[in-house]
DNA sequence: GCTTGATCTGAACGCGCGTTCAGATAAACA
DNA sequence: TGTTTATCTGAACGCGCGTTCAGATCAAGC
């Protein structure tokens, strides 16, 4: 028994989503059960409903973390005035999040289908205001003249797609560092969106 | 009852393939019940187990076969001799793929981790075999001098993140056609690799 | 040192799961 | 028309699920 009843632990809480993260990308949501989750953390299944009324706002809770994250720590880098510039802070952004949230990002985009209509529509929106945020500067260098893409919103999709399939193949050790997959992609998004 | 014991059908085998497509695309492989694609298709649960010997056969035999229809029919698409055509007909082949069987790639990316390590194995394998595919004609637009990437293999990992990234967003009845969306997507991954 | 209260255990709840199988059914063939 | 045979039903199997809760436990505050 890792932990006798009684003992307090201020670490349980996080340790559950750190549990519940790791298991739920590897297995999916629907295919891992809260005695795993338990088992994972040294504790009976009972004990995770200190910390969460279920396991549906378990994973929103997740999703949501995970959003709210990307949005302020991308609001929080200096973004420079000239759009090609922000550009390419985003996609390095992108890219950096991607392979150091690895997990988060990809249950983010699994997980979407089993989250309740109202919570889906809470992480749907927030997905949306990412992809607005790439959008903008897709519009803003166009206006700019510094890049020309057929269509900003469809540009901003693939290169979306594009930036986040780094997690298909990126194993860490591997034989590029992240800041060499950061270059390679932004090479590639430069060029994708005509700013040769 | 929709059917009844002792009719014959010729047609429940593909119709069970066919809601346990449609049923794993939308809510997961480990959310759907055997119970729950029997009453799709009119049967009790039992019948299903005329036509397969499990669920995780039913899953691989839904993946193998969308990856050898997947190489099949690229493979049987007329091959240009120019590398830079030949990069075009793949995208326009992958973008067509992708709207058309729009399940099928969605579940061969989602369900990859429910399946055992012997059947992952070989979806696996198929995979590759169709990535290479498209490095190798980057390889030649490469040393043909029509093209230039800063690595064949990640450019091959970005391109197919790119296009596969379409089935997020494409709807049919949308505001554009499968046309349109290839011809713009073609645009984007051509200046991708330095085809301007 | 005692009490309090947060934390956890361990057992239980009803339920649905994947799978099996004996028996009912009806189409196909003689 | 009678027999065969593929097909499907309906019930059952053991099991693990998410969740609840009374009671045990132990750190902290008086």
């Amino acid at each position: 028994m890792a932990r006798t009843a009684g003992s307090h632990s201020d670490i349980t809480g996080p340790r559950i989503r750190e549990a519940a993260l790791r298991l739920f990308a590897k297995h999916g949501y629907a295919a891992v059960s809260m005695r795993r989750i338990a088992s994972e953390v040294g504790v009976q299944a009972g004990a995770l409903y200190n910390y969460i009324p279920d396991k549906q706002a378990l994973l929103f809770s997740l999703l949501k973390g995970h959003m709210d994250e990307l949005l302020e720590t991308w609001e929080a880098t200096p973004q420079p005035a000239d759009p090609l510039a922000r550009l390419e802070a985003f996609v390095r952004f992108h890219i950096r999040f991607t392979l150091r949230r690895a997990e988060s990002i990809f249950i983010s985009y699994m997980e979407l289908r089993n989250l309740e209509p109202e919570n889906f529509a809470q992480i749907e929106a927030l997905r949306g205001r990412y992809e607005g945020m790439l959008e903008q500067i897709l519009r803003d260098g166009q206006a700019a003249g510094q890049l020309s893409v057929p269509d900003t919103r469809i540009a901003a999709f693939a290169l979306i797609g594009m930036l986040t399939g780094v997690n298909t193949w990126y194993r860490e050790g591997g034989r590029l560092s992240e800041e060499e997959v950061a270059a390679l992609y932004w090479d590639m998004a430069r060029k994708a969106v005509g700013a040769g």
